[in-house]
DNA sequence: CCCGGCGATACCCCGCGGGTATCGTTGCGG
DNA sequence: CCGCAACGATACCCGCGGGGTATCGCCGGG
């Protein structure tokens, strides 16, 4: 299969409309249906119900359509991480959430900057949820995680701690005052619901609370007085002092990973894991 | 990046010779050459070094190789199970290694083809470490793997089962009356030496063993007399009354996981799992 | 009943991927 | 020291397949 009708494929399929697709991949809209159907041809299978109203995908096309995303992403990082390879100096991205685990990230940034022959890192900063994905499409090298709020499935990893988490509130707000708190408790704090993560496909669910897309956000929202959430401990260094935390004993730990593709045989993403761990 | 292109390159990479890359695609040698040196020119990079004698990758070209081979089963398991999942009974394919958990594998077919709406399972048998690369091109979509013995690295699993380790021996062979055995000793044993097991690209440590690529080729070895091995305990249900088991505590224990990969949705896999897990 | 939206078909054309012939370099053997 | 053979690069040619425009056929709604 030509990597180039994948795409047209999952173009359409996403769309669900075969003008849509064909603009989205700038092209005109009879080229991208014959594309299709010679795919179909080729592989002996119907990938979509066309009838003259609506598009809509067969079992076999929406197989492909996950299948076809993993291996286009898996492409991508092919392109990408041999173009970094080969560029005047190559350097490493490691990816993480924004405004979480930055003392541990500093703490491994250092560590590993002060080895002989250490590559320069590059920080990639982004949403809850979407690191995986600059993992697989080769956008980073590398990442920190936060399980089990992400899944490291398809990667290796090493763990590098374990903590408990806290409920973080606006300063002064009654429930500052307690010991400890249940996660039950934490959930109907009124006037505080706790925030809408993104699923990994960029979709929210549906709730009372605000949607955010980063901890930075959130953290802003809790000073508005406006959310309160359930995050690790280690999220209190960077709290200002308009923010205060209570802990919540049965709120699942948090292990932080660093993971990595397992194909990756970079001594500078070793030489990151080595140090990470080391610590 | 076209994945024809990419196909051709890891032919060369492969072979580091251009006319025998260009036979195995059955092409000839100058177009090849060619699109070798479009795809440096489209990721401006130097893949390869050539000398007038010889052809050696370039650090960019190493990482393109390990990464497109990945893309490249990945594109060929996106085809093979868009064809699956649209021919006309589709059905799923379970690789376990030839000889391994046998009693096991039969239990999980038997519990889940009791479930009402259960797919035609096919059962793929292959050499040890030739799974993982089944799972990552599509030729199969669930598989039985064994750790520490087989890696589990981009896959999602359940563990099923954690068990010791035996020594396999002749039966009548004067260690045999031992209670139990350190791995230390059964590695030295006179005449009878460990097997070799392949590595995941196909080639084999060197050694004094036997050369083997399954456990009933390594099963026949030992009852020649030829070899011993350390395998795990549920081996000795299919051990006939010409090889005996003596126990060796000090092994590493051997967890036997289902395992399949992360994008698939499929509910015959889902059901597989269940039934696996429920036993 | 007609129009508008949408995918399929018809037809054309250009470019690119592939083929053959040949060159340029270089290592090696006589 | 020269010539040959091995091997990748270059030159040149060709055919087809992928892309474009125009249009059709189907169907649902106003």
């Amino acid at each position: 299969m030509e990597s180039r009708e994948l795409e047209y494929f999952v173009a359409v399929a996403e769309e669900l409309h075969f003008g849509r697709a064909a603009e989205r991949l700038a092209m005109a809209q009879p080229p991208l249906s014959r594309a299709i159907q010679r795919l179909e041809r080729r592989l002996g299978v119907t990938l979509l119900e066309r009838s003259s109203r609506a598009v809509t995908l067969t079992e076999a096309g929406s197989v492909l359509l996950a299948e076809g995303r993993a291996a286009l992403d898996a492409l991508a990082a092919a392109d990408r991480r041999a173009r970094r390879a080969g560029a005047r100096k190559p350097g490493v991205v490691l990816v993480t959430k924004a405004g979480a685990s930055s003392e541990l990230l500093a703490k491994i940034l250092d560590a590993y900057a002060s080895e002989p022959d250490a590559a320069e890192v590059d920080v990639l900063l982004c949403g809850i949820a979407e690191q995986e994905r600059t993992l697989r499409d080769g956008r980073a090298d590398v990442a920190l995680l936060h399980r089990p709020y992400d899944t490291i499935a398809g990667f290796d990893y090493e763990e590098l701690r374990t903590e408990g988490q806290v409920l973080v509130l606006p300063a002064g707000h009654p429930l500052a005052y307690r010991g400890a708190l249940s996660l039950a408790e934490a959930a109907e704090i009124p006037g505080l619901p706790l925030p809408r993560w993104p699923y990994r496909d960029g979709g929210y669910p549906d709730g009372p609370g605000p949607a955010v897309r980063d901890h930075t956000q959130l953290l802003q929202l809790i000073s508005l007085g406006r959310a309160a959430a359930v995050l690790p401990e280690s999220t209190r260094a960077q709290l200002g002092s308009d923010l205060t935390t209570v802990p919540v004993p049965d709120a699942p730990p948090v292990t932080t990973v660093i993971a990595w593709p397992p194909q990756t045989h970079s001594r500078a993403v070793a030489g990151l894991v080595r140090a990470a761990t080391r610590l």
